[in-house]
DNA sequence: CCGTAAATTTCGCCA
DNA sequence: TGGCGAAGTTTACGG
């Protein structure tokens, strides 16, 4: 494809907001919070609506250079077809210099759709507060991020039956032995500020190999709770709101 | 275009290993380690030759739904086309139905050029080891990724001229709050297994405000370093390298 | 294959 | 606007 054909084309495309997909061979330099260089290669190019650019080579879930969204993009054409995409703060610039175009496409696409999605992990601490019986009867929660001195935050904090403090870390993802690390930390610092060693529990779909031996050896507790039974106990108070309303 | 004929060519495309552009109205289910619904709308799917699918939609850096390198790629056709993306460890997977096809594209790309990353914080350790004297005249490293109890890895551990031991943490960005405090706990764990306080030096581009308070509190030392200069400085030690080959 | 740390992390929330 | 923490984080690098 010539390429002030095709330069016409990406400045049409970009000034009337289309969703830009060029393919061909490039060159990119990138120089802001870092700098790279990347030679000569086959890559395919999206420049989206919003000023966000991507550029994928064949392999790879991650672009091997981009740029965010709200960049501003020039096209510039001498011998050779360049593009710019530069961002003020952080100051950053993107260069794509182009000696192939294969394909230049641009497209309006309409998306209004509602992403959902199911289960992350502040879900999970949104069904333990709307169910405390999930991690045993008679738990009661006093706050949720209540921050642990200067290290960090505990998910829950709240008592059980007895009226012992309970430390509650919640993991989406089965728990390691740096997670138990870091409950430790909130225990001695909980101990620290109420002169009694509270209760710990690791609430996760599993723990690691090494984790397991972990939570042995600091007497920290585990309940087994997946993102899954979450998302239900999450649908069953929803449906409860709706009825009381 | 038709639905068939698109199938055909998405099932070309992938056997052959091609980079496919699919340009569509779809609906995309996620089932995996989390779980997510979109509704309907116009976007753009790459399946690369590697099995890593992207769905992109108008706005935005990150895909809105995705699978890792990896993944196999199946075409359903009945009275949609659906395509569906597997994988098994973890088992996942993600399920995209269109019900619109405005643009089918594949390419044979070829890419075999480098790509190079200047000075990410491991260039900047490495900048250091190399010329020591930029943190200050006399500084001697002695050890770089070096265990401070269990509570993290130093980055560089060494002695000035007049012999005291130096704790340095290395960071690419303006040095934040969390990084002072980490660094305190490092010079805590040596001063616990040495017997003795060293001094303590966070070498960054600069200090973020918060940060600068908690330096003087802790009696922090600060000495500015750009990942830039150290690309530099790295530059230099490879053309030495060369030279004395 | 697990574990750890960095990333041009990005993104979202909240002060 | 900055700070903080999660993410279907991914990726790279050890052991």
């Amino acid at each position: 494809m010539n390429l002030a054909e095709a330069a016409e084309r990406i400045r049409m495309a970009i000034r009337s907001k289309e969703f830009l997909v060029i393919v061909g061979r490039m060159e990119v330099n990138y120089e802001g919070r870092a700098s790279s260089t990347l030679g000569s290669g086959d890559r395919v190019l999206m420049i989206k609506p919003d000023g966000s650019v991507l550029i994928h080579r064949p392999t790879g879930y991650e672009p091997v250079n981009w740029q965010p969204p709200g960049s501003k993009i020039e096209v510039l054409l001498d011998d050779r077809l360049v593009i710019e995409a530069r961002r003020v703060k952080p100051r950053e610039i993107l260069r794509i210099i182009f000696s192939k175009i294969y394909d230049v496409s641009s497209y309006k696409l309409r998306d209004e759709a509602e992403f959902a999605m199911y289960a992350t992990e502040e879900d999970m601490r949104k069904a333990i507060l709307m169910k405390p019986s999930i991690i045993e009867d008679g738990f009661k929660p006093i706050e949720r991020e209540r921050k642990a001195g200067d290290i960090g935050f505990i998910d829950i904090f709240g008592v059980d039956s007895a009226g012992r403090l309970v430390v509650v870390e919640i993991k989406r993802r089965n728990a390691t032995s740096e997670d138990v690390k870091q409950l430790v930390r909130y225990v001695e610092k909980i101990e620290e500020e109420f002169g009694k060693r509270p209760r710990a529990i690791i609430v996760a779909p599993g723990v690691q190999r090494s984790a397991a031996r972990e939570l042995e050896l600091y007497g920290i507790e585990f309940k087994a709770l997946s993102p899954r039974r979450c998302a239900e106990i999450l649908r069953e108070g929803k449906g409860l709101e709706r009825f009381l309303k």
